[in-house]
RNA sequence: GGGUGCUUAGCUCAGUCGGAAGAGCGUCGCCUUUACACGGCGAAGGUCGUGGGUUCGAACCCCUCAGCACCCACCA
């Protein structure tokens, strides 16, 4: 439960487990061995062998001493680095699926085999890894996606797609340069205090030394991505792309400077793009402040929810056609605590509703007001400091305070001035930065835009004519309301950590853009004499982001690979990040590849608690998908949720909250578990809750295919089965292979409209509701039938491994790691090459073709066994006796049936003998089959009396049907109008229920000839 | 203010073409049946948010209202 989660250690307890359980066993055998309980054969070191080949060998050396028995052992262990296949038959399975036992040795050894590499020369499919922050970990939200793009990744490889994942990670500047500078905090040091040059790298030491907790995650995840083109957004290679993007954009006229109001964070001290800025709603007030006419004639009266920046306005303004202050505009006011004058304007942006009609126009420090000015050619006065404090423009009495403070001082004044008109409570939306949380200012200052209008209007044509298309549909309506209506982007941030702007500045002021120093001194044709400083700024950590499709396929080189794999198949993300990512990578796909990065936009929703709560450490509701693979107890759990609290007086309540929703800590479920309840949420992309009771039932699935396998393993033995030939089998055989195409069609479908919940149910109810509730079943009739041939127990084990060695691999996508497992034993008994199921074909449904005689056998049959179930549940007879069962009428098929399944009525409804018969008994309790009718004579078993109820019951409901049917049929418009077929299936049911009730009625006669 | 979703069993959710309302979990019986108690067998449980419309027929299409969620936005 506590296994170390830090997986750059191996882990040592699940091999050594295995190893431990190998040995024991073998001490077991030995010792039957020489008691003559068991024969020697079938046991040899080779199964030990391979029980331990895979696992690294460090892995031994570290490892305590090993039993005494096993001085030999030490030789049989190989390097992982050559995985073999396992060829000979392994030691009988554990009883219970345990998915420590096998998970991470299956990757590793899929990894150093290289198998997660493209392969072969068919079409191309491949998906870009959204780059996770390389200072995260993995939380649900990427388990969930990265699970659903494990699952198309491996689906289209076992179809033979030329197939790449191409992950990496980004360098998340303001995120990574915070979580360094508190750091270095924690140390009593500062990034002012290490200078730049320093300071950068000690990100890049940091990087290096924690920055591989994700992709270690991923590994546990199952996901089978190319490790070996993982990327970051850093990288020469990358950082090349970004600039060469930028020097072109910019000789375009496409990147600009100029000095405008921008999101400036003053904690961070740095803009931010509009999409960074959280509007929250929070209680404020609403000042309402008389500004004195100039004239002594009055005054009027502004209402502000930010009374200091009235240091900062440069002019009243009211509504043209507001009549009570016609009077007033062209006049001036006197602005309070300051000593000038300002112009009172008129402009339609007043709403005359609000507040007072008067408006005070701050153009420096408000996005309104600036646009006001410009129409009005006001001076912008900007009244703040870097951080936020009142700089010298202000009057002196101000200066240096902070603008909380500055607040306080000018209420306090205005107050004292008499000038409070009054002060309401109002609610606004503050805009804050989504890292630092700080109250966002519009502040002046220069930056760096890019021109957006002439990139978004090809990236708006190209969802709109369906070179890309979202999934679901409707995403695109809020893609196309952003991108008509999108602004330039502010891509320079004042830090420290990104790529540095490659713009040059000469001592006169003029800006020199080049991919180097050297070539925008050439460009620009200056000497070696002029001094140039480089630009200080870096770039939006999403400028990079942007060109991740093409510049991890090696652009602007032209390679091989972005030849083969641009555009992309399909982009696996959530909405959250459709304006940052996704609308970005379209804009420069377009622009520098001249095509589109991806034909298709997957977006799934958002993974949420179970009580329908985003998860977040705040709220201390967090599940860590490596703890639901692993299993956590309780204490650890709480100790994670309650610590680096921002709030820590929060801890007691989420303490609490946890131990009662997780009395017993979270058991270990595995990663297979944890991928196909991701898969079956996966609806059209609607937020989901996350279930606890969800991953049990698919962990208790894994047992299930599990024990199924062992039975099947088991029942076949241990030597490769010969081939069936075109025998196609009896009943149950031909009916399974129906079965499995259908399912084998719906699971494609689902893989195909990224429905994965509905390819997780196909699979699910094949395996478990066909599979092993009635094929297994039917299967073991024959196999324990004395009197049938060998031949013919030879098809049926030959069927019960094939179906189970398709459905594995048909499963495999969602499920990796129990499949391989016995999909490498499975598929050497069925003469099968292959050291993995994830490069075998993935099934085809054609291979199963349809055989709709034996379906409707076998649902006969079911129908028979469920209704003779039926009564023996609720006439409460025990389930171990064996009854007799008689049989009246039926349909010349239904009678030939019977005589072909009788042997798996019998067993499966635990019928001693069948007898048919010409007539009921009045003493027998009764169930329909099709034409059938069915009898257990009562005998002393069944209370009549109940017996009476129980097809009053039925009849009952059969009437209400006919009702509504007769009803219908009765209807002339009905018939006249609704498609034959379905009046043909309405007649059809109503003489079927006509003719049931009638056979029940008679029978519920016969048994009170009185009532 | 504009936009997008959602509302189906106690809970979480499917329901594709308009043609008998489904699953998992939970609940209630019975069962140590030789793959599996992480199991088997059986059962109960729904006026498909409200009101209208279209249709022979509506969970599904159209409109109204109510509740919930999210996104965008410059009401000081």
């Amino acid at each position: 439960m506590t296994e170390p989660r830090d997986a750059k250690t191996p882990d040592l307890d699940a091999p050594l487990a295995r190893l431990a359980e190998a040995l024991d066993e073998r001490h077991r055998a030995q010792d039957e061995i020489v008691r003559g309980l068991r024969p020697p054969a079938g046991l040899s070191p080779p199964k030990l062998i391979d029980r331990v080949r895979g696992i690294d060998p460090a892995i031994f050396l570290r490892a305590p001493a090993l039993p005494p028995t096993t001085p030999a052992l030490a030789d049989l262990i190989q390097p992982s680095a050559t995985p073999e296949a396992t060829m000979t038959p392994e030691p009988a399975l554990a009883k219970t699926y345990d998915p420590h036992a096998i998970e991470q040795a299956r990757y590793a050894r899929w990894e150093a085999a290289g198998h997660f590499k493209p392969q072969g020369r068919d079409a191309p499919y491949c998906i870009m890894l959204p780059p996770p922050n390389v200072t995260g970990s993995l939380h649900m939200g990427h388990a969930f996606q990265d699970t659903l793009m494990d699952a198309l990744i491996r689906y289209h490889r076992m179809q033979g797609f030329r197939t790449l994942w191409q992950c990496g990670t980004d360098h998340a500047g303001i995120a990574t340069q915070m979580v360094v500078e508190r750091q270095l905090g924690l140390k009593g040091s500062s990034r002012h205090d290490l200078g730049r040059d320093r300071f950068v790298d000690a990100v890049w030491d940091w990087k290096a030394e924690s920055g591989g907790t994700i992709s270690q995650q991923l590994r546990r995840m199952g996901a089978s991505m190319d490790w070996s083109r993982e990327r970051f957004t850093m990288d020469d290679g990358l950082s090349a792309a970004v600039t060469e993007v930028f020097v072109r954009l910019h000789e375009e006229g496409l990147i600009y400077r100029g000095k405008r109001l921008v999101n400036w964070d003053p904690v961070l001290n740095t803009a931010i793009s509009d999409l960074e800025v959280v509007a929250t709603e929070e209680q404020g007030h609403l000042w309402h402040i008389r500004y004195p006419l100039e004239d002594g004639s009055g005054y009027v009266v502004v209402a502000t929810t930010r009374p200091e920046t009235l240091l900062g306005d440069a002019a009243v303004a009211v509504h043209p056609d507001d009549e009570r202050y016609q009077a007033l505009i062209g006049k001036r006011v006197a602005l309070p605590l300051c000593d000038r004058t300002i112009p009172v304007i008129a402009d339609t942006y007043v709403d005359p509703a609000f507040g007072s009609g008067c408006v005070k126009i701050t153009p420096a420090h408000d996005f309104n007001d600036y646009a006001v000015g410009e129409r009005h050619d006001l001076p912008k006065i900007n009244i703040f400091t870097d951080n936020a404090a009142i700089n010298d423009a202000a009057p002196a009495a101000y200066r240096g305070l902070d603008r909380v403070v500055a607040r306080q001082r000018v209420v306090a004044d205005l107050e004292a001035l008499g000038l409070i008109d009054k002060i309401d409570p109002h609610k606004l939306m503050v805009p804050r930065g989504d890292r630092s949380q700080a109250v966002i200012e519009p502040y002046l200052t220069d930056q760096w835009f890019v021109r957006i209008a002439p990139l978004a209007e090809p990236a708006i044509a190209c969802v709109e004519d369906g070179r890309i298309r979202f999934v679901p549909e409707n995403w695109s309506k809020t893609y196309f309301e952003w991108m008509r209506n999108i602004e330039d982007w502010c891509i320079s941030r004042q830090l420290w950590w990104g790529h540095r702007i490659p713009a040059w500045y000469a001592p006169d002021g003029s800006i020199h853009v080049g991919r180097t120093e050297r070539e925008a001194r050439a460009k620009s044709g200056l000497g070696a004499d002029v001094p140039l400083r480089q630009d200080e700024d870096v770039l939006d950590t999403w400028f990079s982001s942007a060109l991740w499709p093409f510049s991890t396929l090696g652009w602007p080189e032209k390679t091989p690979e972005l030849e083969t794999f641009y555009p992309t198949s399909v982009l696996v993300t959530g909405f959250d990040i459709i304006f940052f990512w996704v609308a970005r990578m379209i804009m420069m796909g377009l622009k520098f590849m001249g095509d589109v990065p991806f034909h298709e936009v997957y977006i799934h929703g958002l993974v949420r608690d179970a009580d329908g709560n985003k998860m977040s450490k705040s709220k201390g509701n967090i599940l860590d998908p490596i703890d639901l693979i692993d299993g956590i107890e309780l204490e650890p759990l709480v100790g994670k949720r309650t610590s680096g609290l921002m709030r820590p007086e929060d801890a007691p309540k989420i303490a609490a909250a946890t131990r009662r929703q997780f009395a017993d800590g979270i058991p270990s479920y595995g990663t297979d578990a944890l991928r196909f309840t991701f898969a079956s949420m996966a609806t059209q992309g609607r937020d989901v809750r996350f279930d606890l009771g969800r991953i049990e039932g698919y962990r208790n699935f894994c047992n299930k295919i599990w024990n199924a396998s062992r039975y099947v393993l088991m029942t076949v033995g241990s030597e490769p089965l010969p081939a069936s030939g075109n025998a196609r089998g009896g009943l149950a055989e031909r009916w399974i292979r129906h079965r499995l195409g259908q399912a084998l069609t719906a699971v494609r479908d689902g893989f195909d409209a990224y429905r994965f919940d509905l390819s997780a149910q196909a699979i699910y109810e094949f395996i478990w509701d066909e599979f092993c509730d009635w094929y297994i079943e039917l299967a073991k009739v024959t196999l324990n039938d004395s009197t049938a041939s060998e031949a013919d127990k030879l098809l049926v084990r030959r069927t019960l491994l094939e179906v189970l060695e398709a459905a594995l691999r048909a499963l495999h996508p969602l499920m990796p790691f129990i499949t391989e497992e016995l999909w490498l034993k499975i598929a050497q008994l069925l003469g099968k090459a292959g050291d993995t199921i994830m490069t075998q074909t993935y099934p085809r449904a054609a291979e199963y073709p349809l055989d709709p005689k034996a379906a409707a056998e076998v649902d006969w049959l079911k129908t028979v066994v469920l209704g003779v179930r039926r009564i023996r549940a609720e006439s409460n007879l025990e389930p171990a006796r064996r009854i007799p069962l008689q049989v009246k009428g039926g349909s010349a098929d239904e009678q030939q049936w019977l005589d072909e399944c009788a042997p798996f009525i019998q067993q499966l409804a635990r019928v001693e003998r069948i007898e048919r018969v010409p007539h009921a008994r009045s003493d027998a309790t009764t169930a329909l089959a099709g034409e059938t009718t069915l009898l257990v004579p009562l005998m002393d078993l069944i209370d009549p009396a109940v017996e009476a109820d129980r097809l009053a019951k039925e009849i009952a409901r059969l009437e209400q049907d006919l009702a509504r049917v007769s009803a219908k049929l009765a209807n002339d418009s009905f018939v006249a109008r609704a498609p034959a077929e379905v009046v043909n299936k309405e007649r059809k049911r109503a003489a079927d229920n006509t003719d049931a009730i009638d056979r029940l009625q008679s029978q519920l006669r016969r048994l009170r000839p009185d009532g």
